[in-house]
DNA sequence: TGACAAATGTCATCGACTGACATTACATTA
DNA sequence: TAATGTAATGTCAGTCGATGACATTTGTCA
């Protein structure tokens, strides 16, 4: 295996040439078959967490639900965490190519604005994800103090990218400038926010997060300065 | 034992009445010994994270140079995680009982700068701290990704509190105003920033933490608006 | 001193993970 | 088609963190 915790792994079965007799795929069974695995097992994982909660769902019961050993179960996921963590990735990475392909004029805070915008259409039309079950894994996430922690680990480590295309973006030292770890720092808090009242809330759409990340972005300067008495 | 997890749990040993013949205590030798142990196991646990690091260190290792049973260990500690976020705890505390005792008429912002401030005093004359021991904790965690994401979770569960006296310092509902978490989790940025600052500068006084803190705080609005070109 | 309770020790067990090595399944090439 | 190399999986043993149950020690106080 070439890798483990990659989410998107196999690639669609190529159509073989000469006499093709069978039409689902090429020679390369290993790849389906891997694809295969790992399907299963996150779709075992994610329907045991929900049934008993995530932490009183053992490894050895995913396995036996999909029937391979335990140890292959470490062999695609680097943890039971890294399993669940795996549908946040693509977002992330989603909203960091985003960011980089914002046009320079933007400001900072527009071009992120933007860029989630569009890295929550890429969770739409994106590789494996339908939208309500990214939506049970965040609540999942929410609701597990330890995939909590995982997950807001996950935000920091990703952190610098984000601050370098800031800085680049700029074209200022992210080494001497704060301002690009600063924001970094802060859209990180709004997309948690913002991830937090989409779980909590009724409207399933995207579209919904959106908002709540715009509403937290819009009120950035009013919650900073002055007292509060004013406005909702 | 009470509970776990509580840092300052031994309290002074009183003088006892009658012939006071043994001067270092009363008659409950048993939270001497309680505080003993603890101070013992944080003690024996923090040099051997500093020497072989934080996960190559195993807990028997500990109880071991303490000559206690392994099972002890977690009588005191919820983990050995906790172990060492028990450094943190204290001034959490401390910053949120800070930010509730600062004047009403102070702003949001200013009444956090304020209360950072103070929490930092605490860091001098607490309970079980001096400066240097805290700094090398901070920088352990930093450190380990493992301590990484258990500080971050532990900041996230402790910043409802701080919601919540934002809120009631300003008259609003957290339930609907956006503005005391949309703070609140600014700030867990922000102190967070100001702690990593800190531990990889050279000034170790925490007057450095401050002026870090300060430095973000000040920069926040530059940082949201407009473009970057301009001061460093 | 005796009795009660707190602190500790002991033992068994679970669950996450890892390394080493054997086995199976696929792919390729002669 | 058979041989062969390699990727995927299985098996096994073991470590480490953590927890429950129960026995034992050790202060405390009447």
């Amino acid at each position: 295996m070439s890798q483990i915790t990659s989410p998107a792994a196999a690639s669609a079965p190529s159509a073989s040439p000469g006499q093709a007799r069978e039409v689902p795929g090429g020679p390369d069974r290993r790849q389906r078959k891997k694809r295969r695995t790992r399907d299963d097992l996150v779709q075992a994982a994610l329907a045991l967490f929900e049934a008993k909660g995530y932490d009183r769902t053992a490894v050895h019961e995913i396995t036996e639900a999909v029937d391979v050993s335990e140890r292959t179960f470490f062999r695609y996921f680097a943890s039971k965490e890294d399993l669940v963590l795996s549908f946040v990735r693509d977002g992330m990475t989603a909203f960091a190519e985003a960011l980089a392909a914002r046009p320079p004029q933007e400001e900072p805070l527009t071009a992120t604005r933007g860029a989630f915008q569009i890295s929550l259409r890429h969770l739409v039309g994106g590789t494996a994800g339908d939208v309500p079950s990214y939506l049970s894994v965040i609540r999942l996430i929410d609701s597990t103090p330890t995939l909590l922690a995982a997950h807001l680990r996950y935000i920091h480590e990703r952190e610098d990218e984000v601050v370098r295309v800031l800085a680049q973006r700029e074209g200022v030292d992210p080494a001497i400038d704060r301002r690009p770890r600063l924001l970094a720092a802060m859209i990180g808090a709004l997309v948690f926010l913002a991830n937090r009242d989409w779980q909590a809330g009724d409207n399933q759409e995207p579209e919904a997060m959106a908002a709540a990340f715009d509403g937290y972005a819009d009120e950035i300067a009013s919650a900073l300065s002055g007292h509060w008495t004013a406005a909702r």
